[in-house]
DNA sequence: TTCCTTGTTGAGCATGTGCTCAATGTATGC
DNA sequence: GCATACATTGAGCACATGCTCAACAAGGAA
């Protein structure tokens, strides 16, 4: 009995925060959903601890279902290009930008964040390191090109979701697929 | 007389959000720096606008300070360059974030940002031109390259600032300089 | 049954914060 | 001097929100 109420509230938080975003999400809406009293959430958590986990835990349902897995590194890496800027990923980096802005401020976020940061970089990077060992494509440090990669995703992620400036999501797809070729020496179009 | 007041409240606004960012600047902490009573700032203001007024002077006061004028296009790219992950033009690229991140909600800041992230992307694409006329590099489609330039530079200076994941400075600077010689068909070193 | 432990509740507290509005000050025209 | 209009003030309001804590419930041991 005493972890399902605590894992209720957990899992009521995570589908929030996927649902709306973790800045509108109150310790009263989570209590609600879970369908507990106020005071049970304060019982098993700090609000800043389980707003963390709770993020963290959304994000890793967001990327399993924005980034199925694939058997090759060809097929993963073509998913990413495609789904990158796909407005059905829209939730995964809405909420990717929420988590890392409030890292700079918050701890708990930012722990949670690192690993997830990791995980993501370490992915891109094994499957690239994959391609090159099959011969699909060539590329030399996987973990900076993975780096790289990602952090001109980010940035057009940005772009397009905020228009600031405006970025058709074609356009973004074009400048990354290029982006993409020129990293692994593969035919620009 | 009247002006003068409404432009210190102004004024006290974005030197504050200068010094500690958007989100903990108060009603109370800008009229206490303005030496003004609270009523005053509701009597000119509504706090919204104020913020995002106050945001765009601020970010424009920090683009001055990062980014000065350069005789030569190709004076101004290096100093881009150079400021790009500079820890001096960390408190520009904060504030960038933070704009860029309360613009998705609030139709101010949005209002102020975009005109901000027009005039960057003009500002870059103008130099890129530029220097292509003086055939210092060659660049066929300046507004798209000051774009990619740009997404590039935002997922890096983001992945530098939050460390998410973590980035040397001048790995950053390295991957940027690689990025824009590419661009521009300069020799890579 | 009685008692104790553990889980659970939610009214209420403490705090923070944008904004109001009646009161007061100050300048200007007559 | 007087009156009118405008500028300015800040105590206090309205609301939001994380968290406390006295009270209650439920199950098991004696």
């Amino acid at each position: 009995m005493t972890t399902d109420r605590r894992a209720a509230i957990l899992a009521a938080a995570a589908d929030l925060i996927r649902e709306r975003g973790i800045a509108t999400v109150r310790t009263r809406d989570v209590t609600a959903r879970a369908g507990v009293g106020i005071g049970l959430l304060n019982h098993y958590f700090r609000w800043g601890e389980l707003r963390a986990q709770a993020a963290a835990v959304a994000l890793s349902a967001e990327i399993d279902r924005v980034v199925p897995d694939a058997p090759s590194p060809e097929r993963q890496l073509d998913l990413f290009l495609q789904s990158a800027f796909g407005a059905q990923a829209d939730p995964l980096w809405r909420l990717w930008i929420e988590i890392t802005d409030l890292a700079m401020t918050d701890p708990d976020m930012a722990q949670a964040a690192r690993e997830a940061a990791e995980g993501i970089r370490d992915a891109l990077a094994s499957i690239l390191a994959d391609g090159a060992d099959r011969q699909l494509w060539r590329c030399a440090a996987p973990r900076d090109a993975a780096l790289r990669i990602l952090a001109f995703h980010d940035g057009l992620v940005g772009f397009v979701l905020t228009g600031l400036p405006p970025v058709d999501r074609a356009e973004a797809a074009k400048h990354l697929e290029r982006f993409v070729a020129l990293e692994l020496g593969l035919p620009v179009s």
